[in-house]
DNA sequence: AACCATAGTATACTAAAAGATACTGTAAAG
DNA sequence: CTTTACAGTATCTTTTAGTATACTATGGTT
């Protein structure tokens, strides 16, 4: 990793698609069931806002994380997909739940060693 | 990854000790030299202040990944140490690194063939 | 006596992220 | 004729993250 430049590093490129506090939640629905159409995953996300959804979506988009496909309909049909290269990042959010996981429960550990 | 479950997700529980302007690149100067005095640190990390120095540690502390020694000495000494469970982050960060660096190639690529 | 280094804390401020709420246009259903 | 679903946009407010600057105590050096 570097290992004489730490300050040549890149893992904010990679942290700063994944920030936001939705985008890991969006990315896991998307690889999980590949298209959704925009209040399918709305409704999947209870407490974002459209805005919110927007914003993370368009994001995501700019990176060629997700496909967005507007079907020209009224009422409106738009489909988001996972791209192949989002797929790229399935090893490092499962990388990250298993340790969170287990952080979480090292945590409540402590919490209840304590009491 | 909760394959049925998304919203159990604990993607998120690893994501907010990593996330923070500072904290990659200090983890990485700790698991490059184990240990640090608080200013060495601070003279690695360019434009940080004190005040967020301080934060960052401290929260890393509070999570168990850095540990924090003070020698009751004047002037004071104070060393930072990756944990051992701090080390269990390292395949993380390679591998966010590692994305991260061919995510960059690939703007740079997209950037020159718009070019 | 003034200054340096150590490892911080305190206070005030700015910028960025997120949330709340209202609004758009069209077509179909009740 | 009113309501619903769709996929958003626009505007405003709140919350959180990060920056800037000044200050603390102690002892050694000049």
């Amino acid at each position: 990793m570097e290992e004489r430049h730490p300050e040549l590093c890149r893992v904010e490129d990679a942290l700063s698609i994944l920030v936001g506090k939705w985008k890991p939640i969006i990315l896991l629905h998307l690889l999980q069931e590949d298209t959704h159409r925009f209040n399918e995953l709305k409704r999947k996300l209870p407490g974002i806002t459209q805005k919110m959804l927007t914003k993370q979506l368009r994001e995501l988009e700019e990176e060629d994380i997700v496909e967005r496909t507007v079907y020209p309909q009224v009422p409106p049909k738009v489909e988001y997909a996972i791209s192949e290269y989002g797929r790229s990042l399935e090893p490092i959010l499962e990388a990250m739940h298993e340790w969170g996981q287990n952080h979480t429960l090292r945590k409540n550990q402590k919490n209840k060693d304590e009491s």
